[in-house]
DNA sequence: TAAAGATATATCATATAATGATATAGAAAG
DNA sequence: CTTTCTATATCATTATATGATATATCTTTA
């Protein structure tokens, strides 16, 4: 069984995130790769060591799904099920954190301003 | 292309962002853990291995600065304007990539659907 | 005042995560 | 034919995070 404390606590890396995006649609890795690389206006590049141990990693917890295997070329992933609800619930976390970041950049972190 | 370590591609990770939100206001080590699980509402708990380690780097980059020594007790951190500079990038950075997983799942990150 | 629990810093060894380098090979383009 | 792009895969190393442990002070309370 796969190890990863992150997805343990229910938390997508940065590059897991990516690639489950990426996965909303039926993709093989290389497209992912690709994918990305377009998502983020070229500003994020995965290579095959990240891209190909993070595919098997979550095709293990199964939150992607080989669905399809063109030969012994192309094997086309996409999200599962529990793959979707556990990206919602991430892309919710980053939001409270950024959510949070910009409180606390105004200065609006402390206590409840009750006004009255 | 971004590969290397992180702070080299000005990005923080999860505990080197929540650290530097924490330190917008004076605070010691022990404050910070402190802090971080209430900004978090508890979700959050970061250990002395972690925060120590984050702090000592954070510190030789110079995104925090002591700004205070209490005998041998108590050291006291600041974020400093490179910091202050970076934790704003790294805010963006975390908006973009929420707002990017909200399109995609909604099926509207491929061209522009005009609704005709 | 003794003990307990909270505060406070620090490091080691290990676990987890990311990635450059490298290997292999088919397909497309020139 | 040879270069480039597509495509997958693994190894060795680096990068990052953390549990366990150590040490010491301060605070509360029995």
């Amino acid at each position: 069984m796969p190890r990863g404390k992150a997805l343990d606590d229910n938390r997508l890396t940065d590059s897991m995130y990516y690639i489950l995006l990426s996965l909303m649609e039926p993709l093989h890795g290389y497209g992912i790769k690709q994918k990305i690389s377009d998502l983020s206006n070229g500003e994020i590049e995965i290579g095959p060591a990240s891209l190909y141990t993070i595919l098997k990693k979550l095709s293990a917890r199964e939150l992607i799904a080989l669905v399809e295997e063109d030969g012994e070329r192309r094997k086309t992933y996409q999200i599962s099920a529990s793959g979707r609800d556990l990206l919602k619930r991430d892309i919710n976390r980053r939001i409270r954190m950024a959510e949070m970041g910009k409180k606390v950049l105004l200065g609006l972190q402390g206590g409840n301003d009750d006004g009255k």
